[in-house]
DNA sequence: ACAAATGTACGAATGGTTTCGTATAATCAA
DNA sequence: TTGATTATACGAAACCATTCGTACATTTGT
């Protein structure tokens, strides 16, 4: 008998781990939904130090590992995230829960509370939130 | 005149950031609070492929970067973290937050339970802790 | 038309983490 | 006592992310 593996869709990129460089760079590309090289370079040079060509080179990098997606067609190439924020996020925060947490997301969201003052609105949103999760069930 | 900074204790290690092995070390020897190198190598081995000596020297790296002590009377060093679980945490969740989330401590709290599910009891804990907070001010 | 400006491609250096082999010292057990 | 076992020390390779210089192509302004 023979067996065989098929995906149907293109190979998925879930257990794609951005690196710190390429997260500014998604944040940028999440925030204006597409850009240039330049203009995530403007964008990435207000808050520090680096090279024109640095970007250029990373955006390209992550072109390869279908990170982003690109426009070629003129000479400007035009750049959007591949990954969704959403997802990202998700994976990330599931990530440090597991590795840093010991699987407790609670253990997490008081780390992420206790640490920096939440304004009163902030919490509210939260208790907000918590109620709806307990009616979905 | 004259000015010299002088640090009163040794240089404070607030903005060390462990690699992801090293968190994997330090999680083992803050749950026990000291071990040798063999103790957090099996334990090391039980979830992931790797040798004695790879275990050792990121153990000795560590000491060297100060985050580890060690008491090297006998043959066998015993190690016990020298950073403290909730400053190292706090700071991997602040980067978090602001890298990520752009500041906002909430939607990382909402990623953080939006994900996966939450027991009634962990959204209890957490309701209460959100009032603590909330009387505190 | 053509020089300047702007863009991409790409190789290579750098710096850091992780892995492992080998040397050597200390301890243990027969 | 001496061979086997269990340690540490350490150098070097492998790997990966980041940075940058340079070559070359395209576009733009005069």
């Amino acid at each position: 008998m023979l067996y065989e593996t098929i995906r149907i869709f293109s190979m998925s990129k879930d257990n794609v781990k951005p690196t710190e460089s390429e997260m500014e760079i998604l944040q940028i590309l999440w925030s204006r939904n597409e850009a240039s090289v330049r203009e995530v370079h403007e964008v990435l040079a207000r808050s520090k130090e680096a090279g024109y060509t640095t970007t250029l080179k990373l955006m390209q990098i992550m072109y390869e590992k279908g990170l982003v997606d690109r426009d070629a067609s003129s000479k400007t190439h035009i750049y959007r995230a591949k990954i969704s924020r959403d997802q990202t996020e998700k994976q990330l925060v599931s990530k440090m829960i597991s590795n840093i947490f010991n699987g407790s997301a609670s253990r997490l969201v008081m780390q992420a509370l206790g640490n920096r003052t939440a304004s009163k609105q902030e919490l509210d949103e939260i208790r907000a939130y918590l109620n709806e999760l307990e009616n979905k069930k």
